[in-house]
DNA sequence: GACGCTATTGCAACCTGTTGCAGTTGCTAG
DNA sequence: CTAGCAACTGCAACAGGTTGCAATAGCGTC
């Protein structure tokens, strides 16, 4: 069907750099990288290997998350977790943004570039450290359920 | 062995908080309560589960970690997820605090008072948001690590 | 002190991931 | 085009958690 040289970027080398490193080019792992080129944002574990399976139907789990430890390696995917821990992945990692979780309303937002920049910054006030805020969720009460609470 | 009065608090008084709410007091979740009593800073899952087992062979998981969730409503723990996403458990949750994970030496450090304060200002800054610092592990790269891989 | 309501337990099945291993198969060299 | 090495796959077993359900057993009441 689509060759991979037709895949929209980042991942129409995806194929020779995989080469370049001595590590391999493999049915499996093409069908892992046309599902991740048809996504975009976030995907949790089981939904990629759900659709993984639309398109072969022979999809093994321990494989997509062996593929997908070789893609973060590459820096096609990064890695992170929701609010209750499970595995996501963020597809071609551009801004980074980091994700907070109201416990309340359940709700997910992003946070990016300027208050992003301040947040990161807090942290770097404590200690040095210097955070990598996309790679979890962060829990709290949004705005507007605080506000419903104290009022 | 030691009545249930005999523990410290805030665990001596558990066994009338749950009868007060209609909720019961039971051998299993004695267990639970007794080694929670003798813990202190974090447990994971796996570990509480071990020791209550120590305690009582017959520990059932499901058992614990439903206890702990009605302890939680009790405001006597608080769950939380470590830098992989697996459960810990905060015991007698004092002071609001964070964690920080060093993706690359390893190391958790805790983060108190005056800089957490700074951190969750700075996501109020973002729009109103009240973290819940203590909730998850924040990954990223400790000050050390940071200027040896700058350096 | 017994009764009955219902919270709780134990169990078994399931979910998301991870790991060790033996067999398969890309890929590079010749 | 073939051979051979090592990367990769599929599988099966495991680890940490969660869930539905039937049976059990706290505990407030009489």
């Amino acid at each position: 069907m689509s060759p991979v040289e037709s895949l929209p970027e980042p991942w129409a080398g995806v194929r020779d750099r995989l080469r370049r490193r001595g590590l391999r080019w493999t049915p499996q792992r093409r069908t892992v990288v046309e599902v991740l080129a048809a996504t975009d944002g976030h995907v949790t574990g089981a939904e990629l290997i759900e659709r993984c399976r639309d398109h072969d139907p022979q999809t093994i789990p321990s494989t997509v998350y062996r593929t997908l430890d070789v893609l973060e390696e590459l820096g096609l995917v990064r890695h992170g977790h929701g609010a209750d821990g499970r595995e996501e992945f963020h597809v071609s990692p551009g801004a980074e943004h980091g994700h907070l979780y109201c416990a309340d309303c359940g709700q997910t937002r992003e946070i990016r570039a300027p208050q992003a920049d301040a947040i990161i910054g807090a942290f770097r006030g404590a200690d040095g450290f210097e955070v990598d805020l996309s790679h979890v969720t962060v829990v709290g009460r949004c705005a507007d359920c605080a506000a419903r609470l104290a009022g």
